[in-house]
DNA sequence: CACTTGACCTGTCCGC
DNA sequence: TGCGGACAGGTCAAGT
């Protein structure tokens, strides 16, 4: 599900309302779902959330800190203890069900207010580390692609090491750069006009300059959408994101490309359903 | 070593 | 309507 905007949208809601409150209790209903002791966590208080790529990392006063890893399905939502309900429509009562069969596990905090880990697939996971372990646990990252150090000249040493492999797969390697995923990696590809299929020598410096630029806009826009609610992301208030309406090619296939009419294409690329226009993303100005 | 495939889960959707 | 297979925002481990 979720990729650097739907994450930076939850950390942001995260450091909103649980940061100062104390975990009174941790509800464990999937053991594969909460790795650690949970009796560590009780009684500390939330000091700061972060985002690092995809992974959330939620710090206690203590030497226990938490890391999150969402993966396709999981969510969070967090519910106040007031039990009133987040405006009363029909469409969100499913929020007063809570836990409900997806809830993996449920976290309560001093003032009452619970946060709930709902993961169809069970593929993410929360996790107890140590805080002085933060660093190398996350050490195999790459650079967060809205920084300065995810640049043209960057990417383009870093791509030319591994002449094999296609540039969408290259802008998926976590260790290359952290945070992009599907949709956001053939989103970039489209708005830069590259054919995600392209190796490393396909491309000319300038086509890694645009692949950046396209990478740090789409991402950006997705943030002032807050995220893409393609099939299961919710923000903390059970919300969706609104970025789906502004997708060029993600999920798009037999569609008119918003650009040139033609037809939007899918097709499998390592694996991963690949969308792509083959008018616009036709080759690079090499 | 570098790259590809299958596995992890549950649910939905599409074709027959 | 039912059944089987493919597929789904991610990442590992095992296999080639």
């Amino acid at each position: 599900m979720p990729e650097l905007p739907e994450v930076e949208t939850i950390k942001n809601g995260l450091a909103k309302t649980i940061v100062g409150h104390k975990i009174k209790q941790i509800e464990v209903f999937s053991n594969k779902s909460f790795l650690g002791k949970k009796e560590r966590l009780l009684g500390s208080e939330i000091v700061l959330v972060e985002r690092r790529g995809k992974n959330l990392i939620v710090s206690t006063d203590r030497a226990n800190i938490l890391l999150i890893h969402l993966k396709m399905t999981g969510q969070l939502i967090y519910l106040r203890g007031d039990k009133r309900l987040a405006g009363g429509h029909p469409s969100r009562d499913w929020l007063a069900e809570l836990p409900n069969k997806h809830t993996r596990v449920m976290i309560s905090f001093s003032n009452n207010s619970r946060l709930f880990f709902n993961d169809l697939r069970k593929f993410g996971w929360i996790k107890i580390i140590k805080n002085k372990d933060k660093q190398s646990l996350l050490s195999g990252l790459g650079p967060e692609p809205l920084q300065k150090n995810f640049n043209d000249n960057y990417l383009f040493t870093v791509a030319n090491k591994y002449p094999k492999r296609t540039i969408k797969q290259l802008l998926l390697d976590q260790s290359i750069v952290a945070g992009i995923g599907n949709i956001y990696a053939d989103e970039a590809l489209f708005l830069a006009k590259i054919n995600p299929q392209s190796r490393p020598a396909d491309l000319a410096k300038k086509d890694y300059q645009n692949l950046v630029t396209s990478v740090k806009k789409v991402l950006r826009l997705s943030l002032l959408h807050g995220g893409t609610s393609d099939r299961d992301y919710l923000n903390i208030e059970g919300k969706k994101g609104g970025m789906q309406n502004y997708l060029h090619v993600y999920h798009r296939q037999d569609q008119d490309c918003l650009l040139c009419g033609e037809k939007i294409v899918k097709i499998k690329l390592a694996g991963r359903g690949t969308h792509y226009c083959p008018n616009c993303q036709k080759g690079t100005t090499k």
